[in-house]
DNA sequence: GTATGATCTTAGACTTAGTCTAACGAAGTT
DNA sequence: AACTTCGTTAGACTAAGTCTAAGATCATAC
C-alpha cells in the first residue's frame, strides 16, 4: 500500500492529509495485530517523534468516524484499532486480551421482528477463547489453580 | 427469582454468601438493561448502603469469572454487566451507547480451519446502529452537523 | 465458646485510558 | 498578506477501574 493510496483515502473521507495522519493509518496498514491507541502512538513516534498523544487519540476517532478505522473494545483493557481492511470477524483472547482475526463468513442477519425500530448499521461475531499462543501454554488437563490465569 | 435461588447460585460457584454479593446479583437479575459499575454501585447503595466502590468491582469479577454474570465492553465507554439469563446476543447503540438484547437464534459456528489452534469458547453477534430511542430523535433526514452528536 | 485462619469488605490512594483546553502552526482562500 | 479553518501540542484533567492495608465476618477446630 503506497503512501499515495493512504492520501487519497483521507482526502476521500474529507479529511485532510497530514503527517501525523497519515503516520497513524500507514502504521495500522502495515500491522493487523490490532494494536492499542498507546502502541500506535508509541511506534509511530519512534519512527518520527513528532506527534502528540492528543493527536493520536484524534487521529484515531477521526479515521474510526470516517470509518477508516475499526475500533473493537475488550473487557478490562484498552480499545484495539484496525485498519477496515477485508471483512473478518474477532477473535479475543480470555486470557492475553489479544484481538485477532477471524475469516469472514456470512452470518444470518437479526430478524427485523427482533430488532424492533432499531436502525441497523453493522454485526459482526466476536469470538472467545484461547489464543494459539495461550492455549499451548495453558493445557486443560493440568490446569491448576494457583498456575490458571498467572 | 427468590433470595433462596441466588444464595444457591453463588455457593454452587464457590463464592461465599455475602449481603454485598446479594445485592449485586440481585439487582442484575432484576434489571436486565446492561447497567454500567457505577450504576450498579449507586443502585445498591441507595437501597442499602453498606457496599465500597471496590467490593462492588470485585464482586462483579468474581461473579464473573464465575460464569454468573457477563460483561460487555463498549468502545468508549465503561464496560456493562447482565445476569446470565437466556441466552441472547448484544445491540450497542452508535448513539449513545447503551446496550439491549438480541433475541438468540444460532449463528454458524466458525470453521475449524479458520480458528487454527485456538480454543473456542463461546461467541456471540454485535450488532451495532441506533436504538429505538436514538433512531427517532435522529431522523436522518434532517440530522445536521451541530445537532446530530449532542 | 473462643482461638485460628480464610474470605470478604472498606476507604482512599493510585493507575490507566482517554478527553479537554488554550495557544500555536500550517494550509487554503481571497 | 490577511483571514479562516483545520490540525497539533503539552499538559492538566476526568473517568473507570485496581490496589493496599487494616478491619470485619464466617467456618472450623479445639
Amino acid at each position: 500500500m503506497d503512501s499515495e493510496t493512504i492520501k487519497q483515502c483521507l482526502e476521500d473521507s474529507g479529511l485532510r492529509y497530514t503527517p501525523q495522519r497519515y503516520d497513524v493509518m500507514a502504521f495500522l496498514m502495515e500491522h493487523s495485530g490490532h494494536p492499542t491507541a498507546a502502541e500506535i502512538f508509541e511506534a509511530v513516534n519512534r519512527l518520527d517523534p513528532r506527534s502528540s498523544r492528543a493527536t493520536t487519540y484524534n487521529n484515531l476517532r477521526d479515521l474510526v468516524q470516517a470509518g477508516l478505522v475499526r475500533e473493537v473494545a475488550v473487557e478490562g483493557r484498552a480499545a484495539r484499532f484496525d485498519a477496515k481492511g477485508m471483512r473478518h470477524h474477532h477473535f479475543i483472547c480470555d486470557h492475553c486480551g489479544n484481538v485477532e482475526d477471524i475469516d469472514w463468513y456470512d452470518v444470518p442477519k437479526p430478524a427485523s421482528a427482533s430488532l424492533g425500530k432499531r436502525i441497523l448499521r453493522e454485526y459482526e461475531l466476536i469470538v472467545r477463547g484461547l489464543c494459539t499462543q495461550c492455549a499451548s501454554q495453558h493445557a486443560p488437563r493440568q490446569a491448576r489453580k494457583s498456575v490458571a490465569v498467572g
